[in-house]
DNA sequence: ATATTGAATAATGAATTCATTTTGAAGTCA
DNA sequence: TGACTTCAAAATGAATTCATTATTCAATAT
């Protein structure tokens, strides 16, 4: 008989929990256009798996907002309208500022050394212009913030509702002017982070999160519109 | 082509849909126990579907954290450790918060008005002695209050983070005391919202949220104890 | 020429079927 | 007696099949 510790190591995952991560991943970094119908037979064929677990996976997505299921219509990604930007922002902030004041209230040294570290290479990528690499230390930072306050429920709303601006700020072309003021923010973050001051923190993560809103909304308006 | 609007006003709705709703409503109102396998083949015959509509609103559930799903052992209806409802209380306060703030910023005389009834039939409740009453008034006031925010997003998330807890909640037997309190409270919150107090709002609800989370918490802990 | 109808095709929704895994009980052996 | 093996029955995961609904495109009428 085997022991309950080889069980839990063998992580059987069953199929349609695989495909949900594989889907996710491929709309998020892209793969798949804002708007876009979902090919599901394709998938399928392309992934090897029937319609089955397949269709599961697109009903846990929707659940997820991440593409809506029109009946009889199958799936399309989700974009996201300016109104859709104006009422995610405002829970986002919310989550952050509470984020940031439970973090304060208990993270550890080694925690702030890690941040203190992704902060220190996302300047690194700040100065030499790489903005791909920027806005991935600055989700690392964010999400980093996120789970030091130990909060798992905390984490996973956050991360759901980020979800789908990833997809916008990766696009996104932030002004020069923006970007040299959200760093400074960044520097801001990392002071009261490192002091542990959780007031101060939430306050600059809030005012941070307005910044971010500004930006992203100003690229979606001019930018590709992205289909609701 | 039609427009996406038309479309969506024909609401056609799918087997699964309806599943959902329908499970959700069992699973909330106590239909099953917390920790119980569910019955999914029993569930199929007595609902007159066939798994597979089942088996991906299950799905749905479990991405809701409502059921947890073990692979090759079916569906389990989630039940809250002292621990998840120390997580959920926090990020449901800072979304109430949040809504309490943007509810004083556009709510109209109507709105207020509305949920001014609303507190005096759960005033009659409390004065009669009726708790289930009183519970189902309370629910539908911290709602309207959420919904006169305007914003679908956080009124999405309030609703799912607070879905877990109404099972806790519906079965939870206050003290005297702390019922006398948290009717107190109710009579600030509605003041707040009349003179339409955002921060003052933002602060009570805060507050009363800290004093359901004792009271459920302390029912957690002595009553019938909610299998995870 | 454009709009409309209707049939053929493709897709989606849901039931059924098949394969694998788990569960539970009977039987065996120390 | 009690623990372990073995096998059958039940449950679960996933593929397939069937029915319904949309889509496309050609034919017709205005």
């Amino acid at each position: 008989m085997k022991s309950i510790d080889q069980i839990q190591t063998i992580s059987r995952r069953t199929l349609h929990e695989e495909l949900v991560e594989r889907l996710r991943e491929i709309i998020l970094e892209g793969g798949l256009e804002a708007g876009a119908k979902v090919p599901e037979r394709e998938l399928c064929e392309r992934l090897g798996v029937s319609r089955t677990p397949m269709r599961e996976a697109l009903k846990v997505l929707a659940a997820d907002k991440l593409v809506t299921l029109i009946p009889n219509r199958g799936a399309v990604v989700r974009g996201l309208t300016p109104d859709d930007i104006d009422e995610l922002f405002p829970v986002i902030g919310a989550l952050e500022a509470l984020a940031g004041e439970l973090a304060c209230a208990h993270i550890t040294d080694e925690q702030i050394a890690a941040i203190t570290a992704l902060h220190e290479d996302m300047l690194a990528h700040y100065e030499t212009g790489h903005r791909a690499g920027y806005f991935r230390l600055n989700q690392q930072i964010h999400e980093a913030i996120v789970d030091a306050s130990g909060n798992s429920v905390l984490v996973e709303q956050y991360r759901a509702l980020s979800a789908p601006l990833r997809r916008a700020r990766y696009v996104a072309n932030l002004s020069g002017d923006r970007w040299a003021q959200a760093v400074a923010e960044h520097e801001s973050i990392l002071a009261a982070l490192s002091q542990r001051d959780g007031a101060a923190l939430s306050g600059i993560l809030r005012a941070h999160l307005k910044g971010k809103h500004d930006a992203v909304l100003r690229r979606i308006e001019t930018g590709a519109s992205m289909a609701s």
